[in-house]
DNA sequence: TTTAATTGTGTAAAATATACACAAAGTAAA
DNA sequence: TTTACTTTGTGTATATTTTACACAATTAAA
């Protein structure tokens, strides 16, 4: 039996029964899921993080993560994971990446895969609470235990991308909308602002906001009007994009 | 102990010294990495694939994939398998998804992690060519053994995508590529077909190919120019890309 | 009724993408 | 050496998309 850890070294082709065999026996890892569960409120991105009580980390924050059962679908895990911790279900999980150095969890040989999350915090109130479960804004996470500061910039970066390319966004509020609700959110996930007339006309071309022909309620200025975003209609608009573009 | 496949039920939130136990003992789950490595030749682009020699698939070809060592990174895996598998190394590298049904593999739990590689068929010959070894037009791929086509359709579209987005095509090329070497390659990986004039304005106002002032050679017609593509220039103008597009 | 805040709207200019045709350079064959 | 064939190299006009930017209308609060 060999095995190698940089890589460089070669050993004998193995045929699949030599492997059927080492799965039955010796050579297994331990397998995780780590979720990095993004909520919206207060016009701030937030995260859902937990108190490490691994002595070792014991002042710091880490994702909600747990081992992957024998039996059990690899998402399947995340989102029992995400109900264990949270109470919660019914929300969109995503796959983004596996973590995988030899040494990235003191507890032993540990592979993690992560999974993203996007949840309304006003609309999802948490209802387990423990490790100190809460929400902290982005913009102060730092410093996690483990590797997981690596995997929420990871995710972070997912996020990013993704909601430039696919409506996400929508999971992050309530069903209803103002289109100020929507660019905040955009503003806060990207970091950045953006001109409110050309954000509007934006979405208004692409053509997946239904007005609902409400108006905000008890803001102190002129109420803006409220919409729904049309899930049906985008699925069959979806665009295959093709242009080189980097 | 507890384990739930369906993800439907919970159990009580377990702390990390809990895990850190089970690490150490049960629990654990093979995990493999499985190679999906595309080349480009005769304007074609390919995939190396390997024959199965389990027999439920004895038939059937299958990705390069091998079991990750305990001791061993997941890249360092995945870098390992394509030396081991094609005697090649130094050639690029990605991780693009992990697979993890239950009852994906017929040896029993094995979650893999699929990578992808891009490498230039002509100029990195195979140096193994064990369980019948060879490059596949990825039209001809079909009906792979265990979720492999599954797999390969993931990898596939991702290259697709990913194309488009960073300039990995150029290590599908010669060091010095003329302008048609390189639109073919886009619309043999894209699978479309794009309009001359252009495709060369937008790589020209891109300006990231570096006119060596060397021509074809051995060409039965006008010969082209040939380019090297830049890749500090690259990464130093690597572009942030910020605008909602779905 | 005045003030403060924010919504709703349009247009001109700039940048980008698309469609499209002809002369020039080489090889191959008569 | 001429002609036919193939493919390169180039430019322009048009359409589309993106950007920058200002003012009137609506509500709550003072």
């Amino acid at each position: 039996m060999t095995t190698v850890a940089n890589g460089k070294m070669t050993k004998p082709v193995k045929s699949l029964m030599a492997i059927q065999s080492e799965v039955q026996s010796s050579n297994r890892i331990a397998l995780s899921v780590d979720c990095v569960i993004f909520g919206f409120d207060e016009n701030k991105l937030k995260v859902l993080l937990i108190r490490s009580d691994l002595k070792k980390y014991q002042s710091k924050w880490s994702l909600l993560g747990d081992l992957v059962g024998q039996h059990e679908d690899l998402d399947a895990a995340a989102y029992r994971i995400l109900k264990q911790r949270t109470g919660l279900d019914d929300v969109y999980l995503e796959q983004v990446h596996s973590f995988g150095s030899v040494s990235r969890h003191p507890a032993g040989r540990v592979v993690t895969v992560a999974y993203c999350s996007l949840i309304n915090v006003r609309h999802h109130k948490l209802k387990i609470l423990d490790n100190e479960l809460h929400w902290h804004d982005v913009q102060s996470v730092t410093d996690l235990a483990f590797d997981h500061q690596q995997i929420f910039n990871a995710c972070y970066q997912w996020l990013q991308k993704r909601i430039q390319e696919h409506p996400l966004g929508f999971n992050l509020l309530p069903k209803k909308f103002s289109l100020r609700d929507l660019q905040n959110l955009y503003e806060a996930i990207l970091d950045t602002k953006m001109d409110r007339r050309n954000f509007r006309k934006k979405f208004f071309a692409m053509d997946f906001l239904i007005d609902i022909d409400e108006m905000e309620q008890d803001v102190p200025h002129r109420p803006g009007k409220l919409y729904k975003f049309n899930y049906d209609k985008y699925e069959k608009k979806k665009k295959k994009w093709v242009g080189i573009d980097f």
